[in-house]
DNA sequence: AGACTTTTTGGAATCGATTCCAACATGTTT
DNA sequence: AAACATGTTGGAATCGATTCCAAAAAGTCT
């Protein structure tokens, strides 16, 4: 009762395993009558081939593996499914896997494409140093997406995050903001990208930052409740406040609503990401969209190129568009 | 420049094939100084041992995979947590991979515990029919979470689904609640029992529901404000609505909301789930939390005791206790 | 020192699928 | 009918790590 395999195939079909094999692969080379013995005997059998006999001889599994801290993200979960798509259309299969921000739990699946366990990596966002990952994708076949080191030699696929968040404080500023504060995370790349990008804005407009914020880990809405709180607590109260995510800024309306202030007309909010928690907050929140299906789609891309072409090796970065997404929390 | 094999360390180290390997399995029968040539090679050669030639002579791969529709909810991917922690205790990886709900993508992925990809299977929503997962799991090594068909045979572990929706809807009916009426869906199995159980509460009440309004496919905000809008077209409104989810029971209370009504005053609404959206919505929703951790674990658990031990088949179902959590949604 | 146990070692066999090469069968051409 | 191309086939070698067995080395006892 135990697992069938070729031998016994080719025993119950009465052919060689070189030719169960051939049907196996599709090979042209095989008689229409052995290719239906053969298969009359699998369906017998149940029989499937045993994945580590055939990685072990070809040499590859035609599987990824993705990694992020945390599965929760739309924006990840998003690009993944791009990932997913793109893998499909070339035959992998793609597998995602939390390192919940621990260094420990990520070498070990890093470890995976290591020891061949798959062939490729997709990393959202490396809880090691940004001096890890390019060493490891040196040698390796990596890519990174969303969360990319700023590095000059940093590669993989993303938004401008430092574009992004200067269009959207510009945007803030266009709308009447004057008093501008921001709630981010210098603890991601990203964060720390949004942040210059959000200086830069203030400082064309010949304004100073009010006041801002920072959280050492990830965003949260609870964080940015707490965080908001600290700000209303300065004596000359922002009136626009950039928050780094949409869930950072659904907390900072909420603070701000308790305190009956109004949003957009006391204070005016943005976010980050489009994620649906932007349409469930009221006022809906002004955001910045990311396209990150095609983050994904792309990021497999370049992983496949890195894959097979045995000359390729890491690309430079690539930035897609974003766009700026206006609802009701900044407006007026 | 290739990659380094068992061979490479042992000329290198000037010992056997078998001494390597006895030091990389940490047998006890090797010398001090074997093992020190030995390490000293490996580091030298950064050899590591390829995974698909350990796990076919080992017969087991030390990785589980689990299946989702979708990695996006919170329950799954803190039940995934769960699974993720309790496998690291015993050594194993653990992968999710998204289905989309895609039948073709699922049987792909589930072929992956057919030809010993993996050691054992997680199955959260399955596309497949329930028919086609017991079949599956009187042979293979397969435990399933949160979602589990309604028949009698049917295995796992999850809450009582029935009557979680059940106590939430006698809670409305205590509260005030006479004119019952519930959003959800009956493409889940899970959303099936959640309808009897409300059906219980309130027949056991004498009441009969009001008005029911099903979804096909997934729980969303946005489905739940387009439902919610036909239940407020009613001669008579309801004055308590339960909701399959939170994500659904957030876009109903913001329907109502707009619609110049007060949640709990007009109409009282509860979610299902206790995700973060709960807390973020105003007013902030009662709802159900389900033990997803404790759940993960004990999934995990089941399939480790399937994988190791051979006499073990499936077990019967395990149901974690759940928790009503009481908020303005529905208090008045 | 000789007769033992115990520890350590080398190396061949093994896991199961693929692939290559030689051999055979069949068909075509002259 | 011989010479040749074309289509199929069987089976051994291979991928790299593990494991078992026999043998060598080291240690113990009388």
């Amino acid at each position: 009762m135990a697992r069938a395999t070729v031998q016994d195939v080719a025993k119950t079909a009465g052919v060689s395993v070189g030719t169960v094999s051939r049907v196996l692969n599709k090979s042209p080379a095989v008689s229409e009558s052995s290719k239906e013995k053969v298969t009359a005997a699998i369906r017998q059998l149940n029989y499937r081939p045993l994945a580590s006999a055939r990685d072990l001889r070809r040499d590859r599994t035609m599987r990824i593996l993705a990694l992020a801290k945390n599965l929760n993200s739309p924006v990840i979960s998003e690009a993944f499914r791009g990932v997913g798509d793109a893998a499909a259309l070339s035959g992998y299969v793609s597998l995602i896997a939390p390192t919940s921000g621990e260094l420990e739990r990520e070498q070990q699946l890093v470890d995976m494409l290591r020891n061949g366990s798959v062939d490729g990596l997709i990393m959202f966002s490396p809880t090691m140093s940004d001096d890890d990952v390019e060493e490891m994708a040196e040698l390796l076949s990596v890519v990174q997406v969303c969360e990319i080191g700023d590095a000059e030699a940093a590669f993989g696929v993303s938004i401008d995050d430092r574009k992004a968040a200067f269009d959207i404080t510009r945007h803030l500023i266009e709308t009447g903001g004057r008093r501008l504060a921001m709630i981010g995370n210098r603890a991601a790349r990203s964060g720390r990208l949004r942040e210059e990008g959000f200086r830069l804005a203030v400082a064309e407009a010949e304004l100073s930052p009010d006041q801002m914020l920072f959280a050492e880990g990830d965003f949260d809405f609870h964080t940015g409740r707490s965080l908001t709180r600290e700000l209303l607590k300065a004596k000359r109260l922002p009136d626009a406040v950039f928050c780094g995510s949409d869930t950072v800024a659904a907390g900072c309306v909420r603070e701000i609503t308790d305190a009956g202030l109004r949003v957009p007309d006391d204070i005016a909010v943005a976010g980050f990401d489009d994620s649906v928690q932007a349409e469930m907050c009221v006022p809906e929140l002004t955001t910045i969209r990311q396209p990150a299906y095609d983050m994904g789609r792309l990021a497999f891309d370049a992983l496949f190129a890195r894959m097979t072409v045995p000359g390729v090796h890491r690309r430079g970065r690539t930035f897609l568009p974003h766009e700026l997404v206006v609802r009701d929390s900044t407006r007026n």
